[in-house]
DNA sequence: TCCGCATACCCAAGCTACTTAGGTATGCGG
DNA sequence: CCGCATACCTAAGTAGCTTGGGTATGCGGA
């Protein structure tokens, strides 16, 4: 993340399987583009903290891949497993009350 | 912080100066309870990481230290400098945009 | 009286999770 | 045919904590 973002200290596996848990499977590079695009250019998650996080997770079993090749390149698809679903919303209520405390500690408005 | 809150994570030093900013002066020891108390003890924030952080912003010329001996024992307190207000105030901005940034790759609600 | 806990300061070693800085290889546009 | 985007990867360095100590005083209870 070289735009660094404070936030995502420690919270990079939970935004990896938010991103998944649409459903579709996501493949790294995609991954890096879409967090690029959906913070309007603001986050950049490195390949080199993105990838050694995704072999984590496929390790831990929340995550499922399919290998394939699209127009001569290599492409490794992920794709939530059932564990890494429930995985997913367990991490998400608990940042949430990580958040909650967090702001009372500072001024911060989350909405805008 | 030793209940590890994951967004404290380069932030001790914002939520450090955020607590001085009301005008009072505050020491160390008082700072690690203000820290539990304000998120109902949800937040420990510990002495091995208070106290670095009060030394690296008063060597930054953003806190200022009284020192005074109470009921026996040392006390150090701190206080914003003029630079310090300012740095907060720059500080608090910038994380406000980043918080904003994150929020958008995750579905937390930050009122509660 | 003395033990234990709260108060109040401090530092060093260890660890985690990044960043930085590389590496390989293919496809495509100018 | 050069350069940039695509697409994967790893290793060394580093920041910022945690962990686990250390010193010392005051106070309440057994």
């Amino acid at each position: 993340m070289s735009t660094s973002n404070s936030f995502l200290k420690g919270n990079l596996e939970t935004i990896v399987l938010q991103l998944l848990s649409h459903g579709e499977r996501l493949y790294g590079y995609e991954i890096t583009q879409s967090v690029k695009a959906l913070s309007n250019q603001q986050i950049v998650l490195t390949e080199g903290a993105l990838y050694p996080v995704l072999h984590k997770l496929e390790a831990q079993g929340l995550l499922q891949t399919e290998h394939e090749a699209v127009q001569g390149r290599m492409r490794i698809y992920y794709r939530l497993s059932e564990k890494g679903a429930q995985e997913t919303a367990y991490r998400l209520e608990d940042l949430q009350n990580q958040l909650t405390a967090f702001l009372k500690l500072l001024p911060l408005k989350p909405a805008l």
